[in-house]
DNA sequence: ATAAAGGATGACGTAACGTGAATGTCAATA
DNA sequence: TATTGACATTCACGTTACGTCATCCTTTAT
Protein backbone atom coordinates (compact mmCIF):
# COMPACT_ATOMS: atom_id res chain seq x y z
CA UNK A 1 0.00 0.00 0.00
CA UNK A 2 1.39 3.57 -1.15
CA UNK A 3 0.12 6.60 0.53
CA UNK A 4 0.32 10.89 -1.19
CA UNK A 5 0.95 12.90 1.74
CA UNK A 6 -2.77 13.53 2.62
CA UNK A 7 -3.38 9.82 2.63
CA UNK A 8 -0.93 9.31 5.20
CA UNK A 9 -1.63 12.40 6.99
CA UNK A 10 -5.66 11.20 7.51
CA UNK A 11 -4.47 8.23 8.52
CA UNK A 12 -2.27 9.28 11.24
CA UNK A 13 -4.33 12.43 12.15
CA UNK A 14 -1.94 14.96 11.61
CA UNK A 15 -0.95 18.01 9.15
CA UNK A 16 0.89 17.65 5.79
CA UNK A 17 2.81 20.02 7.07
CA UNK A 18 3.80 18.29 9.62
CA UNK A 19 4.68 15.35 7.33
CA UNK A 20 6.87 17.84 5.19
CA UNK A 21 8.49 18.73 8.24
CA UNK A 22 9.16 15.86 9.89
CA UNK A 23 10.97 15.32 5.68
CA UNK A 24 12.92 18.27 6.41
CA UNK A 25 14.52 17.29 9.41
CA UNK A 26 14.90 13.97 8.60
CA UNK A 27 12.88 12.39 10.84
CA UNK A 28 10.36 10.35 8.58
CA UNK A 29 11.58 10.67 4.74
CA UNK A 30 8.90 9.29 2.28
CA UNK A 31 10.11 5.99 0.90
CA UNK A 32 10.09 7.84 -2.66
CA UNK A 33 9.55 10.77 -4.62
CA UNK A 34 7.79 10.20 -7.90
CA UNK A 35 7.93 11.82 -11.46
CA UNK A 36 5.80 14.96 -10.37
CA UNK A 37 7.92 15.53 -7.37
CA UNK A 38 5.42 13.83 -5.04
CA UNK A 39 5.90 12.24 -1.84
CA UNK A 40 5.14 8.97 -1.61
CA UNK A 41 4.86 6.90 1.63
CA UNK A 42 5.17 2.91 2.18
CA UNK A 43 4.06 0.56 4.77
CA UNK A 44 7.40 1.09 6.62
CA UNK A 45 6.72 4.92 6.94
CA UNK A 46 3.54 3.92 8.36
CA UNK A 47 4.86 2.14 11.26
CA UNK A 48 8.07 4.93 11.83
CA UNK A 49 5.46 7.47 11.98
CA UNK A 50 3.00 5.43 14.38
CA UNK A 51 7.15 5.03 16.54
CA UNK A 52 7.16 8.77 16.27
CA UNK A 53 4.06 9.68 17.52
CA UNK A 54 4.22 6.88 20.25
CA UNK A 55 7.37 9.41 21.63
CA UNK A 56 5.78 12.28 20.79
CA UNK A 57 2.53 11.38 22.99
CA UNK A 58 5.47 10.83 25.58
CA UNK A 59 5.80 14.59 24.97
CA UNK A 60 9.93 13.46 23.88
CA UNK A 61 11.34 16.51 21.70
CA UNK A 62 11.47 15.75 18.02
CA UNK A 63 15.16 15.97 18.39
CA UNK A 64 15.14 13.20 21.14
CA UNK A 65 12.61 11.26 19.01
CA UNK A 66 15.31 11.17 16.11
CA UNK A 67 18.30 10.22 18.27
CA UNK A 68 16.14 7.67 19.41
CA UNK A 69 14.78 6.24 16.02
CA UNK A 70 18.29 6.74 14.05
CA UNK A 71 20.28 4.87 16.99
CA UNK A 72 19.45 1.49 16.74
CA UNK A 73 21.78 0.49 20.19
CA UNK A 74 19.97 3.44 22.00
CA UNK A 75 18.92 2.08 25.56
CA UNK A 76 15.02 2.47 24.93
CA UNK A 77 14.53 1.26 28.75
CA UNK A 78 17.10 3.81 29.65
CA UNK A 79 15.42 6.70 27.60
CA UNK A 80 12.22 6.00 28.89
CA UNK A 81 13.02 5.96 32.58
CA UNK A 82 14.97 9.35 32.04
CA UNK A 83 11.56 10.32 30.31
CA UNK A 84 9.57 9.46 33.33
CA UNK A 85 11.50 10.71 36.24
CA UNK A 86 11.33 14.27 33.92
CA UNK A 87 7.57 13.84 33.59
CA UNK A 88 7.19 13.16 37.51
CA UNK A 89 9.23 16.16 38.04
CA UNK A 90 7.06 17.82 35.74
CA UNK A 91 3.78 16.53 37.88
CA UNK A 92 5.60 17.29 41.21
CA UNK A 93 5.81 20.84 40.16
CA UNK A 94 2.17 20.68 39.38
CA UNK A 95 1.53 19.90 42.37
CA UNK A 96 3.20 22.25 43.77
CA UNK A 97 1.28 24.62 41.86
CA UNK A 98 -2.05 23.14 42.38
CA UNK A 99 -1.31 23.77 46.05
CA UNK A 100 0.13 27.00 46.12
CA UNK A 101 -2.86 28.28 44.61
CA UNK A 102 -5.55 26.45 46.61
CA UNK A 103 -3.80 28.15 49.15
CA UNK A 104 -3.93 31.51 47.70
CA UNK A 105 -7.50 31.29 46.51
CA UNK A 106 -8.53 29.81 50.29
CA UNK A 107 -6.51 32.88 51.85
CA UNK A 108 -8.30 35.04 49.55
CA UNK A 109 -11.38 33.67 50.16
CA UNK A 110 -10.69 33.99 53.81
CA UNK A 111 -9.45 37.94 53.63
CA UNK A 112 -12.91 38.51 51.67
CA UNK A 113 -14.48 36.78 54.65
CA UNK A 114 -12.37 38.27 57.04
CA UNK A 115 -13.08 41.85 55.33
CA UNK A 116 -17.18 41.09 54.98
CA UNK A 117 -17.16 40.28 58.55
CA UNK A 118 -14.90 43.49 59.43
CA UNK A 119 -17.10 45.36 57.42
CA UNK A 120 -20.28 43.89 59.12
CA UNK A 121 -19.08 44.70 62.60
CA UNK A 122 -18.00 48.13 62.36
CA UNK A 123 -21.41 48.75 60.12
CA UNK A 124 -23.21 47.33 62.96
CA UNK A 125 -21.15 49.67 65.22
CA UNK A 126 -22.12 52.39 63.69
CA UNK A 127 -25.74 52.01 63.43
CA UNK A 128 -25.33 51.72 67.32
CA UNK A 129 -23.70 54.93 67.29
CA UNK A 130 -26.58 56.00 65.26
CA UNK A 131 -28.38 54.83 68.12
CA UNK A 132 -26.29 56.07 70.85
CA UNK A 133 -26.81 59.70 69.47
CA UNK A 134 -30.60 59.28 69.46
CA UNK A 135 -31.06 57.33 72.88
CA UNK A 136 -28.41 58.99 74.73
CA UNK A 137 -25.68 57.36 77.67
CA UNK A 138 -27.54 54.32 78.61
CA UNK A 139 -26.52 52.16 75.02
CA UNK A 140 -22.92 53.97 75.82
CA UNK A 141 -22.58 52.70 79.16
CA UNK A 142 -23.80 48.82 78.10
CA UNK A 143 -20.75 48.94 74.74
CA UNK A 144 -18.02 51.37 75.99
CA UNK A 145 -17.02 54.42 74.76
CA UNK A 146 -13.81 52.62 72.86
CA UNK A 147 -16.19 50.55 70.44
CA UNK A 148 -18.28 53.27 69.65
CA UNK A 149 -14.76 55.61 69.22
CA UNK A 150 -13.46 53.02 67.32
CA UNK A 151 -16.18 52.68 64.66
CA UNK A 152 -16.80 56.46 63.99
CA UNK A 153 -12.94 56.26 62.84
CA UNK A 154 -13.83 53.55 60.05
CA UNK A 155 -16.85 55.50 58.86
CA UNK A 156 -15.62 59.20 58.81
CA UNK A 157 -14.76 59.02 55.25
CA UNK A 158 -18.29 59.68 54.20
CA UNK A 159 -18.37 63.38 52.58
CA UNK A 160 -21.35 65.84 54.03
CA UNK A 161 -23.82 65.34 50.97
CA UNK A 162 -23.65 61.90 51.33
CA UNK A 163 -24.17 61.88 55.18
CA UNK A 164 -27.42 64.43 54.57
CA UNK A 165 -29.13 61.69 51.49
CA UNK A 166 -28.57 58.99 53.95
CA UNK A 167 -30.14 60.80 56.61
CA UNK A 168 -32.66 61.64 54.04
CA UNK A 169 -33.34 57.99 53.09
CA UNK A 170 -33.12 57.05 56.60
CA UNK A 171 -36.73 59.54 57.69
CA UNK A 172 -37.93 58.57 54.49
CA UNK A 173 -37.90 54.89 55.79
CA UNK A 174 -39.39 56.22 59.16
CA UNK A 175 -42.14 58.02 57.38
CA UNK A 176 -43.17 54.87 55.18
CA UNK A 177 -42.68 52.13 57.41
CA UNK A 178 -46.08 52.96 59.65
CA UNK A 179 -48.23 53.42 56.41
CA UNK A 180 -46.51 50.03 55.32
CA UNK A 181 -47.14 48.26 58.17
CA UNK A 182 -50.85 49.37 58.22
CA UNK A 183 -51.81 47.46 54.74
CA UNK A 184 -50.66 44.33 57.23
CA UNK A 185 -49.08 43.16 54.02
CA UNK A 186 -45.75 42.78 53.62
CA UNK A 187 -46.00 42.03 49.96
CA UNK A 188 -47.93 45.02 49.18
CA UNK A 189 -46.62 48.00 46.87
CA UNK A 190 -45.82 49.89 49.70
CA UNK A 191 -44.24 47.37 51.86
CA UNK A 192 -42.11 46.24 48.88
CA UNK A 193 -41.15 50.43 48.60
CA UNK A 194 -39.84 50.23 51.82
CA UNK A 195 -37.95 47.23 51.00
CA UNK A 196 -36.22 48.97 48.75
CA UNK A 197 -35.81 52.18 50.12
CA UNK A 198 -34.02 50.17 52.52
CA UNK A 199 -32.23 48.53 50.28
CA UNK A 200 -31.07 52.05 49.04
CA UNK A 201 -29.98 53.09 52.35
CA UNK A 202 -27.98 50.03 53.35
CA UNK A 203 -26.01 50.35 49.61
CA UNK A 204 -24.72 53.95 50.55
CA UNK A 205 -23.09 52.82 53.75
CA UNK A 206 -22.36 48.54 52.18
CA UNK A 207 -20.27 49.11 49.12
CA UNK A 208 -20.96 45.09 48.25
CA UNK A 209 -24.77 44.59 48.72
CA UNK A 210 -25.84 40.96 48.47
CA UNK A 211 -29.49 39.82 49.30
CA UNK A 212 -28.04 37.42 51.59
CA UNK A 213 -26.74 40.18 54.02
CA UNK A 214 -30.19 42.44 53.77
CA UNK A 215 -31.68 39.31 54.74
CA UNK A 216 -29.15 38.53 57.61
CA UNK A 217 -29.45 42.39 58.72
CA UNK A 218 -33.27 42.35 58.10
CA UNK A 219 -33.41 39.20 60.67
CA UNK A 220 -30.63 40.90 63.04
CA UNK A 221 -33.21 43.55 63.40
CA UNK A 222 -35.41 41.94 64.80
CA UNK A 223 -33.26 39.85 67.49
CA UNK A 224 -31.07 43.01 69.14
CA UNK A 225 -33.45 45.10 70.84
CA UNK A 226 -31.81 47.45 70.25
CA UNK A 227 -32.55 48.01 66.16
CA UNK A 228 -35.97 46.68 67.43
CA UNK A 229 -36.72 49.66 69.77
CA UNK A 230 -35.41 51.62 66.71
CA UNK A 231 -38.10 51.01 64.48
CA UNK A 232 -40.93 49.71 66.74
CA UNK A 233 -40.45 52.90 67.91
CA UNK A 234 -42.28 54.46 64.77
CA UNK A 235 -44.73 51.67 64.87
CA UNK A 236 -45.70 49.13 66.59
CA UNK A 237 -44.59 45.51 65.30
CA UNK A 238 -42.79 47.77 62.66
CA UNK A 239 -39.85 45.43 63.12
CA UNK A 240 -41.01 42.47 62.01
CA UNK A 241 -42.77 43.77 59.06
CA UNK A 242 -39.62 45.23 57.68
CA UNK A 243 -37.90 42.12 57.95
CA UNK A 244 -40.91 40.22 56.39
CA UNK A 245 -40.88 43.07 53.61
CA UNK A 246 -37.27 42.54 53.03
CA UNK A 247 -37.23 39.08 52.68
CA UNK A 248 -40.13 39.01 50.21
CA UNK A 249 -38.74 41.44 48.49
CA UNK A 250 -35.10 39.81 47.81
CA UNK A 251 -36.72 36.80 46.72
CA UNK A 252 -38.46 39.02 43.74
CA UNK A 253 -35.19 41.02 42.78
CA UNK B 1 16.02 52.24 47.53
CA UNK B 2 16.74 52.32 43.32
CA UNK B 3 17.79 49.94 41.15
CA UNK B 4 19.87 49.62 38.06
CA UNK B 5 18.61 47.00 35.57
CA UNK B 6 21.54 44.14 36.97
CA UNK B 7 20.58 44.83 40.18
CA UNK B 8 17.24 44.44 40.06
CA UNK B 9 17.79 41.56 38.26
CA UNK B 10 19.91 39.84 40.41
CA UNK B 11 17.49 40.46 43.50
CA UNK B 12 14.68 38.55 41.12
CA UNK B 13 16.86 36.17 40.13
CA UNK B 14 15.80 37.04 36.51
CA UNK B 15 17.96 38.15 33.16
CA UNK B 16 18.27 41.74 32.66
CA UNK B 17 17.39 40.62 29.02
CA UNK B 18 13.97 39.37 30.96
CA UNK B 19 13.44 42.80 32.57
CA UNK B 20 14.39 44.55 28.87
CA UNK B 21 11.74 42.04 27.28
CA UNK B 22 9.22 43.09 29.94
CA UNK B 23 9.92 47.01 28.85
CA UNK B 24 9.48 45.90 25.48
CA UNK B 25 6.25 44.77 26.00
CA UNK B 26 4.81 46.89 28.59
CA UNK B 27 4.64 44.78 31.40
CA UNK B 28 7.08 46.17 33.27
CA UNK B 29 8.38 50.12 32.77
CA UNK B 30 11.29 51.21 34.45
CA UNK B 31 10.34 54.05 37.09
CA UNK B 32 12.23 56.24 35.08
CA UNK B 33 15.51 56.75 32.51
CA UNK B 34 18.42 58.12 33.68
CA UNK B 35 20.53 61.08 31.45
CA UNK B 36 22.72 58.30 30.34
CA UNK B 37 19.35 56.33 29.10
CA UNK B 38 19.60 53.88 31.77
CA UNK B 39 16.94 51.99 33.21
CA UNK B 40 16.38 52.80 36.81
CA UNK B 41 13.66 50.81 39.03
CA UNK B 42 11.96 51.83 42.03
CA UNK B 43 9.74 49.91 44.94
CA UNK B 44 6.77 50.28 42.76
CA UNK B 45 8.59 48.38 40.10
CA UNK B 46 10.07 45.33 42.70
CA UNK B 47 6.47 44.94 43.84
CA UNK B 48 5.04 44.55 40.55
CA UNK B 49 7.43 41.99 39.63
CA UNK B 50 7.43 39.76 42.64
CA UNK B 51 3.57 39.89 41.05
CA UNK B 52 4.62 38.90 37.74
CA UNK B 53 6.73 36.06 38.93
CA UNK B 54 4.03 34.77 40.74
CA UNK B 55 1.57 34.31 38.32
CA UNK B 56 4.59 33.23 36.03
CA UNK B 57 5.05 30.65 38.83
CA UNK B 58 2.00 29.70 38.22
CA UNK B 59 2.99 29.43 34.12
CA UNK B 60 0.06 32.33 33.43
CA UNK B 61 1.70 33.18 30.18
CA UNK B 62 2.48 37.25 29.91
CA UNK B 63 -0.29 37.79 28.01
CA UNK B 64 -2.23 37.51 30.57
CA UNK B 65 0.04 38.81 32.83
CA UNK B 66 -0.10 41.81 31.17
CA UNK B 67 -4.49 41.68 31.62
CA UNK B 68 -4.73 40.79 35.26
CA UNK B 69 -2.22 43.23 36.18
CA UNK B 70 -3.20 46.23 34.15
CA UNK B 71 -7.18 45.65 35.20
CA UNK B 72 -7.65 46.79 38.67
CA UNK B 73 -11.42 45.16 38.30
CA UNK B 74 -9.99 41.97 36.99
CA UNK B 75 -11.77 39.45 38.65
CA UNK B 76 -8.35 37.83 40.14
CA UNK B 77 -10.15 34.86 42.13
CA UNK B 78 -12.20 33.67 39.09
CA UNK B 79 -8.68 33.90 37.12
CA UNK B 80 -7.56 31.38 39.71
CA UNK B 81 -10.24 29.26 39.67
CA UNK B 82 -9.65 29.04 35.68
CA UNK B 83 -6.09 28.72 35.58
CA UNK B 84 -6.36 25.87 38.47
CA UNK B 85 -8.46 24.34 36.42
CA UNK B 86 -6.14 24.29 33.73
CA UNK B 87 -3.34 22.90 35.96
CA UNK B 88 -5.18 19.94 37.38
CA UNK B 89 -6.12 18.70 33.67
CA UNK B 90 -2.48 19.25 32.58
CA UNK B 91 -1.71 17.10 35.46
CA UNK B 92 -4.31 14.88 34.42
CA UNK B 93 -2.68 14.32 31.29
CA UNK B 94 0.84 13.57 32.57
CA UNK B 95 -0.63 10.65 35.07
CA UNK B 96 -2.07 9.08 32.29
CA UNK B 97 1.49 9.76 30.54
CA UNK B 98 3.36 8.21 33.65
CA UNK B 99 0.70 5.29 33.31
CA UNK B 100 1.72 4.94 29.67
CA UNK B 101 5.66 4.71 30.63
CA UNK B 102 4.91 2.71 33.58
CA UNK B 103 3.16 0.11 31.33
CA UNK B 104 5.66 0.33 28.21
CA UNK B 105 8.39 0.14 30.77
CA UNK B 106 7.01 -2.86 32.40
CA UNK B 107 6.16 -4.57 29.20
CA UNK B 108 9.46 -4.43 27.78
CA UNK B 109 10.85 -5.36 30.90
CA UNK B 110 8.82 -8.35 30.76
CA UNK B 111 9.97 -8.75 27.29
CA UNK B 112 13.50 -8.71 28.07
CA UNK B 113 12.41 -10.85 30.90
CA UNK B 114 11.21 -13.28 28.23
CA UNK B 115 13.85 -13.33 25.93
CA UNK B 116 16.36 -14.33 29.10
CA UNK B 117 14.25 -16.69 29.98
CA UNK B 118 14.29 -17.94 25.99
CA UNK B 119 17.92 -17.66 26.03
CA UNK B 120 18.17 -19.44 29.60
CA UNK B 121 16.63 -22.57 28.06
CA UNK B 122 18.07 -22.36 24.96
CA UNK B 123 21.36 -22.29 27.04
CA UNK B 124 20.50 -25.27 28.60
CA UNK B 125 19.36 -26.99 25.62
CA UNK B 126 22.73 -26.83 24.32
CA UNK B 127 24.72 -28.14 27.27
CA UNK B 128 22.06 -30.92 26.79
CA UNK B 129 23.03 -31.26 23.64
CA UNK B 130 26.74 -31.38 24.14
CA UNK B 131 26.24 -33.88 27.26
CA UNK B 132 24.01 -35.35 24.56
CA UNK B 133 27.47 -35.92 22.26
CA UNK B 134 29.58 -37.16 24.81
CA UNK B 135 26.96 -39.58 26.64
CA UNK B 136 25.17 -40.99 23.35
CA UNK B 137 21.36 -41.96 23.40
CA UNK B 138 20.17 -42.43 26.60
CA UNK B 139 19.83 -38.46 27.08
CA UNK B 140 18.40 -38.06 23.12
CA UNK B 141 15.78 -40.56 24.33
CA UNK B 142 14.63 -38.64 27.70
CA UNK B 143 14.49 -35.20 25.66
CA UNK B 144 13.62 -35.90 22.34
CA UNK B 145 15.11 -34.83 19.37
CA UNK B 146 13.34 -31.69 18.11
CA UNK B 147 14.34 -29.50 21.41
CA UNK B 148 17.66 -30.55 20.72
CA UNK B 149 17.68 -30.02 16.97
CA UNK B 150 16.10 -26.60 17.85
CA UNK B 151 18.39 -25.71 20.35
CA UNK B 152 21.28 -26.42 18.50
CA UNK B 153 20.06 -24.07 15.30
CA UNK B 154 19.95 -21.11 18.22
CA UNK B 155 23.84 -21.40 18.68
CA UNK B 156 25.02 -22.00 15.26
CA UNK B 157 26.22 -18.56 15.24
CA UNK B 158 29.64 -19.34 16.61
CA UNK B 159 32.72 -19.45 14.44
CA UNK B 160 34.96 -22.02 14.32
CA UNK B 161 37.49 -19.86 16.36
CA UNK B 162 35.18 -19.39 18.84
CA UNK B 163 33.73 -22.81 19.25
CA UNK B 164 37.36 -23.92 19.66
CA UNK B 165 38.24 -21.14 22.21
CA UNK B 166 35.23 -22.45 24.27
CA UNK B 167 36.08 -25.85 24.36
CA UNK B 168 39.86 -25.29 25.38
CA UNK B 169 38.17 -23.25 28.45
CA UNK B 170 36.11 -26.31 28.92
CA UNK B 171 38.98 -28.35 29.25
CA UNK B 172 40.79 -26.27 31.63
CA UNK B 173 37.51 -26.74 33.80
CA UNK B 174 37.96 -30.27 33.50
CA UNK B 175 41.07 -30.01 34.56
CA UNK B 176 40.98 -27.67 37.14
CA UNK B 177 38.21 -28.97 39.02
CA UNK B 178 40.00 -31.97 40.48
CA UNK B 179 42.80 -29.89 42.02
CA UNK B 180 40.47 -27.22 43.50
CA UNK B 181 38.63 -30.34 45.19
CA UNK B 182 41.99 -31.58 46.34
CA UNK B 183 42.57 -28.26 48.63
CA UNK B 184 39.24 -28.89 50.31
CA UNK B 185 38.73 -25.38 50.19
CA UNK B 186 36.43 -23.22 47.80
CA UNK B 187 37.77 -20.12 49.41
CA UNK B 188 41.29 -21.52 47.91
CA UNK B 189 43.43 -19.78 45.11
CA UNK B 190 42.92 -22.55 42.75
CA UNK B 191 38.97 -22.67 43.74
CA UNK B 192 38.40 -19.13 42.52
CA UNK B 193 40.84 -19.56 39.40
CA UNK B 194 38.43 -22.47 38.64
CA UNK B 195 35.24 -20.07 39.31
CA UNK B 196 36.54 -17.16 37.46
CA UNK B 197 37.50 -19.72 34.50
CA UNK B 198 33.92 -21.01 34.59
CA UNK B 199 32.52 -17.43 34.52
CA UNK B 200 34.74 -17.04 31.32
CA UNK B 201 33.40 -19.83 29.42
CA UNK B 202 29.99 -18.81 30.58
CA UNK B 203 30.46 -15.17 28.70
CA UNK B 204 31.13 -17.02 25.81
CA UNK B 205 28.00 -18.03 24.87
CA UNK B 206 26.00 -15.36 27.61
CA UNK B 207 25.86 -12.49 26.21
CA UNK B 208 24.48 -10.48 29.24
CA UNK B 209 26.28 -12.32 32.34
CA UNK B 210 24.94 -11.46 35.87
CA UNK B 211 26.00 -12.53 39.20
CA UNK B 212 22.34 -13.89 39.55
CA UNK B 213 22.23 -15.74 36.75
CA UNK B 214 25.61 -17.29 37.30
CA UNK B 215 24.62 -18.45 40.78
CA UNK B 216 21.59 -19.67 39.56
CA UNK B 217 24.00 -21.83 36.74
CA UNK B 218 25.80 -23.57 39.38
CA UNK B 219 22.52 -24.46 41.32
CA UNK B 220 21.15 -26.02 38.43
CA UNK B 221 24.56 -27.93 37.87
CA UNK B 222 23.74 -30.04 41.38
CA UNK B 223 20.26 -30.22 40.82
CA UNK B 224 20.13 -31.65 37.28
CA UNK B 225 21.57 -34.82 37.55
CA UNK B 226 22.79 -34.67 33.86
CA UNK B 227 25.33 -32.03 34.70
CA UNK B 228 26.18 -33.74 38.29
CA UNK B 229 27.04 -36.30 36.48
CA UNK B 230 29.18 -34.43 33.80
CA UNK B 231 30.76 -33.02 36.72
CA UNK B 232 31.39 -35.69 39.16
CA UNK B 233 32.96 -37.20 36.09
CA UNK B 234 35.98 -35.57 36.64
CA UNK B 235 35.99 -35.91 40.55
CA UNK B 236 33.52 -37.15 42.95
CA UNK B 237 31.50 -34.15 44.60
CA UNK B 238 33.20 -32.05 41.84
CA UNK B 239 29.84 -30.47 40.83
CA UNK B 240 29.24 -29.53 44.44
CA UNK B 241 32.52 -28.23 45.19
CA UNK B 242 32.56 -25.96 41.67
CA UNK B 243 28.87 -24.47 43.19
CA UNK B 244 30.44 -23.50 46.14
CA UNK B 245 32.94 -21.86 44.86
CA UNK B 246 31.01 -19.60 42.22
CA UNK B 247 28.87 -18.72 45.14
CA UNK B 248 31.98 -17.26 47.24
CA UNK B 249 33.39 -15.88 43.74
CA UNK B 250 30.13 -14.04 42.87
CA UNK B 251 30.00 -12.42 46.41
CA UNK B 252 33.73 -11.19 46.46
CA UNK B 253 33.37 -9.76 42.70
C1' DA C 1 -11.54 21.83 -22.08
C1' DT C 2 -11.95 23.46 -17.79
C1' DA C 3 -12.36 23.57 -12.94
C1' DA C 4 -11.59 21.66 -8.51
C1' DA C 5 -8.63 19.19 -5.65
C1' DG C 6 -4.25 18.22 -4.19
C1' DG C 7 0.87 18.64 -4.49
C1' DA C 8 5.33 21.51 -4.12
C1' DT C 9 8.30 25.14 -2.41
C1' DG C 10 9.27 29.37 -0.09
C1' DA C 11 8.61 32.54 3.65
C1' DC C 12 6.65 34.83 7.62
C1' DG C 13 4.61 34.32 12.45
C1' DT C 14 4.47 32.32 17.05
C1' DA C 15 6.51 32.86 22.97
C1' DA C 16 9.82 34.23 25.84
C1' DC C 17 13.62 35.09 25.96
C1' DG C 18 19.32 33.53 24.88
C1' DT C 19 23.07 35.10 22.69
C1' DG C 20 26.07 37.80 20.23
C1' DA C 21 27.68 42.39 18.00
C1' DA C 22 28.58 47.11 18.06
C1' DT C 23 28.76 50.97 20.89
C1' DG C 24 28.30 54.17 24.98
C1' DT C 25 29.01 55.16 30.30
C1' DC C 26 30.92 54.82 34.97
C1' DA C 27 34.29 54.05 38.66
C1' DA C 28 38.78 52.81 39.79
C1' DT C 29 43.58 52.36 38.86
C1' DA C 30 48.53 52.97 36.63
C1' DT D 1 45.02 61.67 32.56
C1' DA D 2 44.57 57.66 29.99
C1' DT D 3 43.13 53.23 30.33
C1' DT D 4 40.69 49.30 31.75
C1' DG D 5 36.93 46.45 33.16
C1' DA D 6 32.28 46.24 34.50
C1' DC D 7 27.97 47.58 33.13
C1' DA D 8 24.65 49.88 30.17
C1' DT D 9 22.25 50.58 25.47
C1' DT D 10 20.03 49.02 20.94
C1' DC D 11 19.64 46.02 17.05
C1' DA D 12 18.99 41.52 15.27
C1' DC D 13 19.16 36.61 14.61
C1' DG D 14 18.13 31.85 16.72
C1' DT D 15 15.15 28.72 19.17
C1' DT D 16 10.40 24.73 18.64
C1' DA D 17 7.02 22.58 15.88
C1' DC D 18 4.50 23.60 13.18
C1' DG D 19 0.08 27.17 11.19
C1' DT D 20 -0.86 29.92 7.56
C1' DC D 21 -0.62 32.31 3.37
C1' DA D 22 1.14 33.02 -1.51
C1' DT D 23 2.48 31.27 -5.85
C1' DC D 24 2.82 27.79 -9.02
C1' DC D 25 2.33 22.88 -10.94
C1' DT D 26 -0.16 18.15 -11.54
C1' DT D 27 -3.96 15.06 -11.33
C1' DT D 28 -8.75 13.97 -11.46
C1' DA D 29 -13.56 14.77 -12.49
C1' DT D 30 -16.98 16.78 -15.24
Amino acid sequence: MEYTISKLAKLANVSTRTLRYYDEINLLKPARINSSGYRIYGQNEVDRLQQILFFKELDVDLDTILSIMNNPNFDKQTALQNHYSQLVDERNRLNQLIETIEKTMKHERGEIQMSNQEKFEAFKNKLVTENEEKYGEEIRGKYGVQVVDASNKKFKGMSEEDYAALEKLGNEILDLLPKAVATGDPTSDIAQQLAAKHKEWLTFTWPSYSKEAHAGLADMYVADERFKAYYDKAVDGGTEFLRDAIHIFIKGN
